[in-house]
DNA sequence: ATTATATATTTGTACCTACAACAATTGTAA
DNA sequence: TTACAATTGTTGTAGGTACAAATATATAAT
């Protein structure tokens, strides 16, 4: 019975992480996955990017980067330029708009994650994460 | 820093286990969604259910039943006929193609879930799904 | 040099989520 | 009864996931 649960309950905690994040990035106009590009692409502070770089870093391994990216051009909050030394790359980097956007989101984020787990105490949390760990041992 | 890995490993675990199952079904031409919806009508044992009632078991609050319900249909999986108390309802019920496709599956997905619960014990098990628990609480 | 293989990205398709608008039916209240 | 609200389901649209095929470029092998 036990082994059933983990399996629905991690999934419903994860939807239920994610629905609390895509409601705090909405009045932003940004889904998950564009925050989540925004926030690997500040942290490479200035060097551009590629796509497959970006890819590894996501949370969903087989997301389709190349139409995140499109949305965040349309948004002008990224630049994407072909990469001179490999034609086959594209370079893709924050814009100024984009790490302004971050600055504000930050600390919503931050508020909404904290709250989160704030319902744990701090030894609970560190068991969970390392339950998660023990979990996540690829097959 | 905890608070923030918790957000993000809670949805990378999610997505984990979303996946191994999702790739346990994709033999058998399901998606999750799919899956659980059968499995949801399989729970009426007989009585059939209406949309509404399928929607407030899924895992995504949002998902849309009626859609879903449809590639069911296809596949000759449910039956769905017009309600004749309330003519705004819908009465769904899985057929015996989609009892027998469930029996085949139930002992794949078993293994899938005794396989990923057998990386904790039972008590760190326990521990965890009662944290579970904790951060779940509505705000 | 030509062919084959690997790398990096794009495109296509089916299905799903999230949200909003719509239509039909039913319930309620003046 | 008529009008209004609530319920139930369908449809539309934008964005995302998963997977596979296509395209372009680079590297290796013969």
């Amino acid at each position: 019975m036990s082994a059933r649960s983990l399996v629905v309950e991690s999934m419903r905690l994860g939807q239920f992480m994610s629905d609390e994040i895509s409601c705090a990035l909405h009045p932003y106009g940004l889904s998950i996955q564009q925050f989540n590009v925004l926030r690997i692409l500040r942290g490479c502070k200035g060097t551009p990017a590629s796509l497959q770089y970006i890819t590894t870093r996501m949370i969903h391994k087989t997301s389709n980067t190349t139409r995140i990216v499109d949305r965040l051009l349309e948004k002008k909050l990224v630049d994407r330029k072909p990469c001179l030394e490999n034609r086959r790359k594209v370079e893709i980097s924050i814009t100024s708009k984009g790490l302004s956007l971050l600055t504000t989101i930050d600390p919503v984020i931050d508020e909404k994650e904290n709250e989160v787990a704030n319902r744990l105490t701090n030894e609970e949390l560190a068991t969970l994460l390392d339950n998660y760990k023990k979990l996540f041992v690829t097959l």
